[in-house]
DNA sequence: TTAGGAGTATGATCAACATCTAAATTTGCG
DNA sequence: CGCAAATTTAGATGTTGATCATACTCCTAA
């Protein structure tokens, strides 16, 4: 197997993290592991808001992640472990992942008060 | 021809957003919008970092970034007229365009610093 | 040493996107 | 009215992206 990529985050342009965290799959996920204080391996994915994700998929997803300069991966024995790259992002970018990740629970509260109005006029 | 779209904010998710960012060209011409006082008619934009870019495929994207609600586009007689709807997004999810646009010019130094850094080598 | 589990690569498929040319639409003005 | 200017739409095309099934690589434990 390859070894992972993992560039430096100067070498990553900004259009590439916002393509990445703009797949509603991939911000979730995304999102999760920075919430996290300790890293994640992949199993911890193969449920996303109540949809079973292939672990193909989810690769292909961790891999868009990890080639964002998001996030890093390694491997401990059998599974790897997926860690946030936040400081270092942070480092080049100030405020630009707390400031997604805000909008991102923002429109998830937005949502959920969306769904609730319209049970209601039903 | 259809009116406009001008979708709400709360209505806009928050991938749409950042998808209509993650493209380089509609980045630069945000960037421009945004950073004009004054709002801009299409034809400002048919020069993006000096390639030429054809009307039809600006207003292709000038539509894309109108449908994320980040600009707002008015009719004034044969031309149009683009305005920042920064402070509407703004109040919806803080701080975002600022930070974008932050990490934009960030990156375009960088950029400007490791081409004169090749060019010492050469 | 080998069976099994975790994750990745490959390749297929379908959808979405970026781009362009050409044609259509709207508005202002003679 | 009828033309010209600014922009949008339509249609075509090539590219990228998302998703999945399958096959593969590594590592570990029995």
């Amino acid at each position: 197997m390859r070894p992972l990529i993992h560039p430096a985050i100067q070498d990553v342009p900004i259009g590439a993290i916002l393509h990445a965290l703009s797949d509603p799959v991939r911000l979730t996920i995304y999102a999760d592991i920075v919430g996290q204080e300790r890293s994640q391996n992949c199993s911890t994915f193969l449920q996303v808001q109540d949809k079973a994700i292939p672990k193909s998929t989810l690769s292909q997803h961790i891999k868009v992640l990890r080639e964002a300069g998001l996030i890093r991966s390694e491997r401990r024995g059998v599974e790897s472990f997926n860690l946030s790259r936040s400081v270092e992002v942070d480092a080049h970018y100030p405020l630009l992942i707390a400031t997604i990740l805000r909008a991102h629970h923002t429109q998830l509260a937005t949502d959920a008060a969306k769904t609730k109005k319209a049970k209601r006029k039903r």
